[in-house]
DNA sequence: AAATAATACTTTGTTATACTATATACTATG
DNA sequence: CATAGTATATAGTATAACAAAGTATTATTT
């Protein structure tokens, strides 16, 4: 699937923040989690600007340590402000898919 | 609902093809059939920068001529390239959305 | 008659987001 | 020892919704 790329404005950070809710992780593996979740185009440079974000207005704590197999990596976990922004970003999620999906209904010919 | 801008990028386009697609219409009263839907903030601005868009890529046609109460007004409609537009958008829509409710069932306490 | 509201369209600039491209650096594998 | 894989970062670009202002006509209110 092509041309997702304005569809995925402002819902790709809310899967990441999603995603980040499951667990502690980190940018690379996150980005092949999208990749394997049906976001096939996603790159690397996609997650690190989103999670660079979403850490900046607060939502994520980081901790720099290495990893078993002994390359440095930057963990994240979702901290309480940002699942509060996780549960705000379902409600919009909620509202809007239902307009879209009214709006089809609508479809002449279909 | 607050906060749908960056949500709607790439939705509300799709949206106004819908409801141009539904027969003629113009520019003041897609805006109010858009907040009528639950669109409730976009304004006429928003509007008219989408049809504008949207009439540069070929999708519609128009015809500017006199309405019943004396107004000049610019008559939309979709032509044969808007209506595939309009059912790529819809196929973009349900992956897109297939995605997302996948990633909401798989949430954490929820 | 004058003021205000409603109808109708247009354009310029702003902001936010996903994406591109590129760079760095270390580890594992063939 | 070259190549692939793991891992992060960032500067620049494209695009879309939105804000704000303006223009012009008709309808309604005072």
């Amino acid at each position: 699937m092509d041309n997702l790329t304005e569809m995925l404005k402002g819902l790709l950070e809310g899967v990441v923040l999603n995603i980040v809710n499951r667990g502690e992780t980190y940018g690379y593996k996150i980005t092949r989690r999208l990749q394997d979740m049906g976001f096939s185009d996603v790159v690397d440079g996609t997650t690190y600007t989103i999670l660079t974000r979403l850490e900046k207005r607060g939502f994520l704590d980081t901790q720099r340590r290495l990893s078993e197999n002994g390359l440095m990596r930057k963990y994240y976990t979702l901290n309480q402000s940002g699942k509060k922004e996780l549960t705000a970003f379902w409600t919009r999620w909620e509202y809007i898919s239902k307009l879209l999906n009214n709006a089809k209904k609508e479809q002449k010919n279909g």
